[in-house]
DNA sequence: CGCGATTTTGAGAGCCGTCAAGATACGTGG
DNA sequence: CCACGTATCTTGACGGCTCTCAAAATCGCG
């Protein structure tokens, strides 16, 4: 196939957060593949209510997915970083009731949907993969209503700070530095249910508390004990994971 | 096996709103399924942060997952009626994020958490429809997220029982009069991220509106046009669906 | 240097939370 | 059948967190 990286060369392979795959899977995978799609940021990757013929796995870069209500209040659902699936709605379902977007420049691992049948029938394990991604996003959507439905405003945001930060570091940003964080105030009050102004606001005291410091795209944890308090955090789950 | 109900007389069989079972499919599952467990009302199903050996598929009566903090402030997160599965999570994570319990007296059909892995290898088509069922849940939690972060009170709650009304039919409850609904304002408050206080107020202020009647566990829509306007409802996927 | 996007700050309003108390419903025991 | 206790629902008063409106400051970039 021609395509910068057939996936024994997938830069998502050499990371240690991710599980090792056979060689039989890596070739089948290798079939399954149907190309590249690279997008500048800020560029659309689905549309609310419409349907796909393509799953993405994020290999380089930031998506987000989001909802919105008729009159244009939107609501931002789960970040995808390097390794996560978007759009695994299509292969289920006629519609997908999400639209997603680009944050950043975003390299994407084009699979058809009309595949995954077949990679259920001929890999089970792979099948089980799927399964565990969609999971792992329920996972995620849990941890935000929380937020959303019961978390102050403080909490929140340092809740998504600390999450974020530690999700990049697992998909191999930033090293042990501070880790590139292309979000805007806007895209984390879409995050969070709140306004932008008060994101801001908001913002500004978690900074003077000393924990993180956020400037220039790029998020620092200063002291990462201090904000997990201040988020309510409960630690998760380590251990390697697996992508498609 | 001496249980109440084999699959082949599984209530849920009979409802129009689930996908058929090839024979094979069926003598499978029965092999599969490992027992019934009964429960009171207001009964804990799962406690959150433990692991279980069981997932179980909600044959009758209404459940409830839920998250907490510290500090006991709960938020719930998805309703579960007949036909929905509950705890996989089990299955693919050490532990459970979510905790769960019973709103009504439940009937839940018992899956072995290490039978999965064999039907992944032996039934694609089933795993396929545990994808559906992951994935759907997802669906609805975007749903939530949307609600409680954009959604003003009245919409939340309007939104919430349409919605509950909706599925509540399909799981085949209530015929085409009222539906039996077995939440308290408590519960309601749990799950919209509002306080009971402020559920009242706002019930007060929907009921007024003439669009729903809500009283003595049972739900009457009286105005669908004017519920579905008030809670920003977009109309949902229909046609059969899986369960296990 | 100039323009748009983003961030910051202030003022005022309103939705919703907390506190408190009473009313109603329901199951239990006498 | 009635008394009583508990759970649930209802209502009012008050306060605060967060929203909206508005405008200025800063940043990114051509």
């Amino acid at each position: 196939m021609n395509v910068e990286f057939p996936c024994d060369a997938c830069p998502l392979r050499a990371l240690p957060a991710f599980r090792a795959f056979s060689p039989e899977e890596l070739a089948f995978m290798d079939r399954f593949k149907q190309g590249e799609l690279h997008l500048e940021a800020g560029g659309a990757i689905f549309h609310e209510n419409t349907s796909s013929p393509h799953v993405y796995t994020v290999v380089k870069g930031w998506a987000f997915r989001y909802k919105t209500l008729p009159d244009g209040r939107r609501q931002r659902v789960v970040k995808d970083l390097p390794g996560d699936l978007i759009g695994l709605q299509a292969v289920l379902h006629a519609e997908m009731a999400y639209g997603a977007d680009s944050l950043t420049p975003v390299l994407l691992c084009v699979l058809p949907r009309t595949g995954f049948e077949e990679l259920f029938r001929s890999h089970p394990s792979l099948a089980f993969d799927v399964t565990w991604l969609a999971s792992n996003e329920e996972r995620l959507l849990d941890e935000g209503l929380l937020s959303v439905g019961r978390r102050t405003a403080l909490e929140r945001l340092a809740f998504l700070l600390w999450n974020l930060h530690h999700r990049a570091r697992r998909a191999g940003l930033g090293g042990d530095g501070p880790v590139p964080f292309p979000l805007t105030q806007s895209h984390v009050a879409d995050t969070l249910g709140l306004s932008l102004v008060h994101v801001n606001k908001t913002l500004k005291r978690l900074r003077d508390s000393g924990a993180v410091s956020w400037t220039n795209g790029s998020l620092e944890v200063r002291d990462e004990q201090r904000l997990m308090e201040l988020g309510v955090v409960s630690p998760p789950e380590e251990g390697p994971r697996p992508f498609l």
